[in-house]
DNA sequence: AGCACGCCGACT
DNA sequence: GTCGGCGTGCTC
């Protein structure tokens, strides 16, 4: 009798462990490679896994193996991108299994239609052949139009070899054209015609205006676009272009950086320093970090691009272990805009009594700004209003007793959203669980007939805008209106259009989106990010900033003023509006590494989460804790190594479950990574899947956490 | 995870 | 009597 061969085949399940099947060459008309996908029968049900390893005999006990049922119509992943999995199931503590499974389109994990597949891809081949001239491309810029500044930027970048590892960080302010470097930058690796690029963007909101930009740079290179917005059946075929090598430019969200790519020559992440290249759930992974990796383990380059770099991106530059490419002008001409503070603690900023133009209800926009809003409409430029907050007031209150409007599943408030926003009727609506509730007409608790609301939020600034300036045209762009009537795409285009006067909205607005006649941003709310218990608060904020700020004045047509923020604060004095003031994004990110240096902070320090939930905190808080004592116990915590105690979370009840965390920080990334590993072996002992066996207690490690 | 098996309390 | 809570074990 020949030898068996025996595949293990890992499937999606929190299980660390593969599953050996037997592989029956004749049924499946070839021999096993690693890296196929395959339908295995598991327990009772069919199950899609991939091959970890192909051999002659397993260590099971051989007649309870089964048998490997079908192979999809695919070529193997390619032993890289299997390199990055293995690399991201390690370093995240996520079973190899559940990493990789998750990352294939829904389109190849239905065994059945597998049969269908390739006759499918060829009518959708010669469909596209006849659709393609009609594609929209625009944007591009010829190298010889480039500005001095970008010159040398290029020119930098195309010194980099092209086979070796390079981090390169490009920062550049907003409108400094950095884009067109990249773009120009990326056609010289495409001049190889079986390369691949990878350029990565923060989130669906930037795709399709990028995506007319690169096709406008590379109308004869096949260019797939994968993100979550992308219908299954679409993503499903881009994904199987860029795993054969046939799609040449791959443009997509964090997910792309884990798609198989077999000729990958070069990546670019756009806007690096972006949290949502951080998935939040699943496996917790940093996009940006994987990228890095994968070029690292590839010896290609890899562009990082931002005007506010993250700090870790920006030290290794200062460091040198990034190479540092700046490009400090603004291309064609437009000037920085003027950063305004507006300090609300001077009266002279807010409305008096006797002011004949003052709002009837209180309102967050303060004279000062109301003037300049009134000016800047008089000059027939947009103003861009950002409160970053949804609905129309965060809380209701009672004007009798204490009553708020306490969701009754998580430990948050009840968000007032006004008539016409969520539906047709007002009502209250928790941002976490998504619980939606009516309207009490008087107070749960006493019984009052007058209930208030407390704060506001992009509902009721709409208002007030309606109310100060009737005249003017004006547009709301929140998750809640790009939900209701028109996409978010449509919203924009609105603005772009300049059919509206005055946009309010949440920071959506202000992200890729290059507007071309805005004179004017505002931010109402900046106080409300300044003091958080997260420590990269202040990171984001400053970020953000930058951000908005460039959206003003952009690529001012006229010539005239470049535009202008207005932050309205209690605390003008605070450092990252000082630096905000100067523009100076250096100043900033040097004092923030000083700061987190004192204090041992990332990127001096390594961090990871354990999160816990279960019915009760305190069944959650003992867990943990009992967790740190079995860790101190077996002698893991030592020098260098902090395990704080475990603290409620601040959202610490959602939809019924109470949850706490514990925090876990090294200076040593090393020793990081062997306490999780022996916190892991000691979870999963005790645990069917992620939920320990004891008390039903659902856990979760998360390595460099974004938010703490 | 998802599911079956098995053991104890309170209910149509 | 049995329905269903959840502790335990298993998936090649």
């Amino acid at each position: 009798m020949p030898a068996p061969i025996v595949v293990q085949v890992v499937v999606d399940k929190p299980l660390a462990q593969g599953f050996d099947y037997l592989w029956d060459k004749d049924l499946l008309g070839g021999l096993p490679e690693v890296g196929a996908i395959v339908e295995v029968p598991f327990g009772r049900t069919m199950l899609v896994g991939m091959v970890i390893k192909v051999s002659a005999y397993s260590d099971y006990e051989s007649y309870k193996l089964k048998g490997v049922a079908r192979v999809a119509p695919l070529p193997p992943l390619d032993p890289a991108v299997l390199r990055l999995m293995n690399f991201a199931s390690q370093y995240y503590i996520h079973g190899l299994g559940e990493t990789i499974i998750p990352t294939i389109p829904q389109m190849w994990k239905k065994p059945d239609d597998w049969e269908k597949i390739p006759q499918k891809l060829a009518a959708d081949n010669e469909k596209k052949k006849k659709k393609t001239l009609s594609e929209v491309s625009e944007g591009f810029i010829d190298e010889n139009r480039f500005n001095d500044g970008q010159k040398l930027a290029l020119e930098k970048l195309r010194a980099c070899p092209s086979s070796e590892f390079k981090a390169i960080l490009l920062q550049g302010q907003t409108g400094s054209g950095k884009t067109a470097v990249f773009l120009n930058w990326l056609s010289g690796i495409l001049k190889d015609t079986s390369a691949q690029v990878l350029l990565l963007v923060p989130e669906i909101n930037l795709t399709p205006q990028l995506e007319r930009r690169v096709r406008a740079y590379f109308p004869d290179k096949k260019m797939v676009v994968l993100h979550s917005g992308v219908s299954e059946k679409v993503r499903g075929i881009a994904w199987h272009a860029a795993m054969t090598g046939e799609a040449k430019i791959i443009l997509g969200t964090r997910l792309a950086a884990l798609t198989p790519m077999p000729n990958l020559r070069a990546i670019v992440i756009d806007e690096e320093h972006d949290p949502s290249y951080k998935q939040q759930d699943g496996i917790r992974y940093s996009a940006r970090d994987l990228a890095v990796w994968r070029a690292h383990d590839l010896k290609i380059p890899i562009l990082l691009a931002s005007a506010t770099p993250s700090l870790e991106t920006w030290m290794a530059a200062k460091a040198g272990r990034y190479e540092y490419v700046r490009l400090d002008e603004r291309a064609q001409g437009a000037s920085l805009p003027q950063v305004h503070l507006i300090n609300m603690r001077d009266p002279q900023t807010q409305f008096s009594p006797g002011d004949v133009d003052k709002p009837k209800s209180k309102s967050l926009i303060t004279k000062t700004l109301a003037n300049a809003v009134s000016k800047n409409l008089a000059s027939k430029q947009q103003s861009l209003i950002l409160i970053n907050r949804r609905g129309y007031a965060p809380v209701l209150s009672c004007s009798a007793c204490s009553w708020l409007s306490k969701c009754e599943q998580c430990t948050s408030y009840m968000v007032l959203h006004k008539a016409g926003a969520l539906g047709r009727k007002s009502v209250l609506s928790c941002h976490h669980c998504g619980l939606v509730k009516a309207i009490p007409n008087h107070c749960p608790d006493c019984g009052n007939l007058d209930l208030t609301s407390l704060g506001q939020g992009t509902q009721k600034v709409e208002d007030s805008i309606e109310e100060m300036w009737p005249g003017a045209r004006l547009l709301r762009v929140d998750t809640d209106s790009s939900r209701k009537s028109k996409g978010a795409e449509e919203l924009f285009q609105e603005i772009h259009e300049g059919n509206v006067d005055i946009v309010v909205g949440t920071q959506m607005i202000a992200k890729g989106h290059d507007y071309q006649n805005i004179g004017l941003v505002a931010v109402l709310d900046a106080d409300s990010r300044l003091f958080s218990q997260d420590f990269r608060a202040a990171e984001r904020l400053f970020a953000q900033l930058v951000q908005v700020a460039g959206r003003a004045g952009r690529s001012n047509k006229s010539g005239e003023m470049g535009g202008a923020i207005y932050i309205e604060t209690q605390f003008p004095e605070a450092a990252v509006f000082q630096f905000l003031l100067r523009h100076d994004v250096d100043g900033f990110l040097s004092f923030t590494a000083n700061e987190r240096k004192e204090a041992g902070l990332p990127p001096f320090a390594y961090q990871a989460l354990i999160h816990a939930e279960a019915k009760s905190l305190d069944k959650a808080i003992r867990f943990l804790g009992g967790l740190k004592r079995h860790l101190k116990a077996e002698g893991h915590v030592s020098h260098g190594l902090r395990v704080y105690d475990p603290v409620p979370k601040a959202v610490m009840r959602v939809a019924g479950s109470e949850r706490a965390q514990l925090l876990v920080e090294s200076d040593d990334r090393k020793n990081l990574q062997e306490i999780l590993e022996a916190m892991d072996r000691y979870l999963r002992e005790n645990s069917q899947g992620r939920i320990s066996k004891e008390g039903r207690i659902r856990w979760l490690i998360e390595r460099d956490p974004i938010s703490i």
